[in-house]
DNA sequence: CACCACGGGACAGAATCCTAG
DNA sequence: CCTAGGATTCTGTCCCGTGGT
């Protein structure tokens, strides 16, 4: 009864193999049943007053705190949601992955990360762990599009879903519009003087590089320009690296002179190549970087990019996937049809882009 | 019992509503008893064959996939491991839980992350939920490390724990050496002929900065220089930025000839402060990062780095927690004393330190 | 008598429904 | 109508006991 005894089992210094108080424990120290410690842990009815404050004592005195895995049985609900992503050591989602943890922690949910590895079997048995724990919702980011048993998976899995940066009709997406951000680094190219730009792209399996190529072959098309498709270099592996990659765009026959560099990893080797080339930017060649980080911020020189807020679109699918989660529980059979948003991306203009050395041959296009 | 009906509720189009299946379905549909399935999941003892058989196909039939919260009551486990960090978008530490993560993965258990964004109230909050969802362990990742009330809930918390970045004697902590760290960095510039360094520093709360400044204030009690402390910057918030902080010591009466920055965002923006004041690295100031990142690789001009791997630290703590985690399930009360491991930095060279421009006055130390 | 396969029941901790006062 | 106790439920695991070899 006295709170003030700090021996013993009290509070400090919890033996490792002692038992965690239950329910019960704090029934009987309280004299209540247990359903009305129940009633005055979540408040569901009203609860003589007297009661109701010994319970609280009962609770602190033995450091009760309540059983997830028990309540998950009987509310069948966990207050967790699986990220599955290819990986969670890339910088690039650093950013997102923080929005989503946030927003969902802020709905006293807890997010429970899985790396892929963009590996399907690792997709496959990430979707198996997300439903043996019974997580309440998935926030699917990333990774190829186009593998049938993964979308398979997804779809059967029976638990809601949001998609972040893939097109799958099935379920709310949320994609950044990298059309469009090719497109306003590709003009602001064009504006400054510049006919011939090349573009060095990671492979085009998933959605981001798919979309920003596309963009840039639309974009080609709507000029007249006929041989955009051989200024696109796509680097597949890490062997073929974006060093290789703007070599041979520099060698061609006729060189383009702005380069649009998706992804800061290529960006770097771009530069690399530069200036183990001997090369200047934006003298010898103007650049673009879709996608803005430390190097194109603070490098010398800083390089104009496209930006575009991640934090949001994080934030936005995992507010998304509550509502869903909350029709659900409702028993409404979900929350209307699916949604698609896509997010502007916005140009930022540094040092990295000049007009063309010689004044372009504007004859092409 | 034909297993060919692929309509109505077989595996493809489960409807929302559906409750899946239990092992009481897969009892009932493979006529066997609830143990035997068990039994044949878990292959525990010897089932017969036909049976076995037949269980397999009505889980297969059934999409049947045991419920985690079912199995955490009976097996007083979860399979699930908290990482409560500061930040989970703070890239410097992407590469540290990416590999807690996979270590973790390759165990069959899963990571749960917290971010307490290094405030009191959400670091309890933290492991609050790790004590009602019965995680069965905790990685605790930097943050300031003299908050008594986390100190003392880390040591009630009843579940092993490892630490990275904090020097706690309760638990098997994971550090890098950065107290070698700086030190190599400053004989690097001292082998250069630097006498007079400067150092930018973050807030000194967490261990990392802390270290550093005191292996710095070591090495220049050392050498007998007297003044060591006051060439040490403190930013404090953003608005005290690194900006300011490199241009207090560049307006000293006698200014540094090189400096030392800790940490890849004051880094940006001392290099911020030099293109300001139209100062060249490394004529005008010599410069080495602890950290090495993309801007110190790929900046121009690259940037002398202390680098660590912190993917083996993660995996380290991550391998040490299971040893923990199965040490406490074996019934023994725990593995062992608490180890303190640390982890050596390495210097890489570049191009941003040269000798002095006026030759250093050397009479100083 | 030892052994094995297997069924049946107790159990874990909390929520919730029913019912009696 | 409000309060609170008691029984029931949720899903798997583990142990015990039985019947057959």
């Amino acid at each position: 009864m006295t709170g003030d005894d700090k021996r013993g089992e009290g509070p400090t210094g919890r033996r490792p193999g002692a038992r965690s108080a239950t329910i019960k424990d704090v029934a009987e120290r309280a004299g209540v049943s247990i359903g009305t410690v129940s009633r005055v842990l979540n408040n569901t009815t009203r609860v003589n007053a007297q009661k109701a404050e010994r319970v609280r004592e009962a609770v602190a005195e033995l450091n009760y705190v309540p059983n997830m895995a028990a309540q998950n049985m009987r509310r069948k609900t966990t207050r967790m949601v699986a990220c599955i992503l290819t990986d969670i050591g890339n910088p690039l989602y650093a950013r997102l992955i923080a929005a989503v943890q946030r927003k969902l922690n802020d709905s006293d949910y807890s997010m429970v990360a899985m790396s892929t590895g963009n590996v399907e079997s690792r997709e496959l048995a990430a979707l198996a762990t997300a439903r043996r724990y019974r997580f309440d919702g998935i926030v699917y980011i990333t990774g190829s599009q186009d593998r049938a048993e993964v979308n398979a998976a997804i779809a059967e899995v029976g638990i809601p879903t949001v998609q972040i940066e893939r097109e799958k009709p099935d379920n709310d997406t949320f994609c950044v519009d990298h059309r469009q951000g090719v497109r306003l680094a590709a003009e602001h190219l064009r504006a400054a003087g510049h006919s011939r730009i090349g573009v060095v792209t990671p492979g085009i399996g998933a959605r981001p590089a798919a979309a920003r190529v596309d963009g840039f072959l639309a974009l080609c098309a709507e000029l007249g320009v006929t041989d955009g498709a051989d200024l696109v270099r796509q680097v597949q592996g890490p062997v073929d690296s974006g060093f290789n990659a703007a070599m041979a765009l520099m060698r061609l026959a006729s060189p383009p002179t702005a380069v649009i560099s998706l992804g800061s990893q290529l960006l770097a080797e771009v530069l690399q190549y530069m200036a183990a080339a001997g090369l200047a930017v934006p003298e010898d060649l103007s650049i673009v970087s879709i996608g803005d980080n430390e190097l194109t911020r603070f490098g010398n020189p800083p390089i104009s990019a496209i930006d575009w807020d991640f934090a949001r679109v994080g934030s936005d699918a995992a507010g998304r996937l509550l509502q869903r989660i909350d029709a659900r529980r409702g028993g409404g059979p979900d929350d209307g049809p699916t949604i698609a948003r896509l997010y502007e991306t916005r140009l930022i203009e540094r040092r990295s882009v000049a007009a063309p050395k010689a004044p372009g041959r504007l004859h092409r296009g």
